[in-house]
DNA sequence: GCTATAGTTAGCTATATGGCTAACCAATCA
DNA sequence: TGATTGGTTAGCCATATAGCTAACTATAGC
């Protein structure tokens, strides 16, 4: 799945500089190097890792390679937190939780079947 | 900044479906552990990765370990995520009213580049 | 045509991740 | 008490990241 890949890829804080920077409109590589005190060959690695993240597209015009951000991709993973937002939610509104530690508190030895 | 280790958590596909579960409700080790086909040491790095990202809380009542989700964590990206989102939003804002102002200055010649 | 600019390739190092087995506690249970 | 259950420790291995330098390619500018 590319889950692993859009988490990985923002896994690392220059990345998600460079994403940042990204929200704001395309760039070229050189100036999303300027902010890092970065040998250029790193910082392309993390370009590299970006792209096939899906987060990133780039394409080469003369000796200028321009990057833009792939929202798509970063919407990706909203849904998927969003879907967990929605699990964690409903158990919430269930509030079993609630009640199982109040069964807990009442007779803590006792060992039960788990909600659900 | 613990964005890093959040988002490291999340790139693994078998974290991903313990979040899941975590969801729902507590869960202890070896319950986590049923739906996969791994070694148990294998499972427990990844508890202890999600619990050092601070997405799970784990407590040992005998020889039983329960883990339980920590949503703030979750929330600490979907505020990361919604944050870029803002930016990248309000960019396209105001390329919107760019080419509004193009179209009401009556630029024939006004070939742009598309957005994106 | 020469030079400076913008990336790129190749190759090295160190650390982290993801998996395993084997052996080892420590609570329960019979 | 002794066996079973539920985790844990300790190592081993393979691969991936994150960084570097050095050297190379290719365009743009003068």
């Amino acid at each position: 799945m590319q889950l692993d890949h859009v988490f990985g890829a923002l896994s690392d804080a220059t990345r998600r500089v460079i994403v940042m920077r990204l929200c704001e409109g395309e760039a070229s590589v050189g100036e999303l190097a300027k902010p890092f005190d970065m040998a250029l060959p790193s910082l392309m690695k993390h370009i590299r890792i970006l792209e096939s993240s899906g987060l990133v597209a780039s394409e080469k015009i003369g000796r200028v390679r321009t990057c833009t951000l792939k929202t798509e991709a970063l919407e990706t993973i909203e849904n998927w937190l969003a879907a967990q937002r929605d699990l964690w939610e409903r158990r919430l509104d269930r509030l079993e939780d609630y009640v199982e530690k109040l069964k807990r508190e009442d007779k803590p030895n006792a060992r039960k079947r788990k909600p659900r």
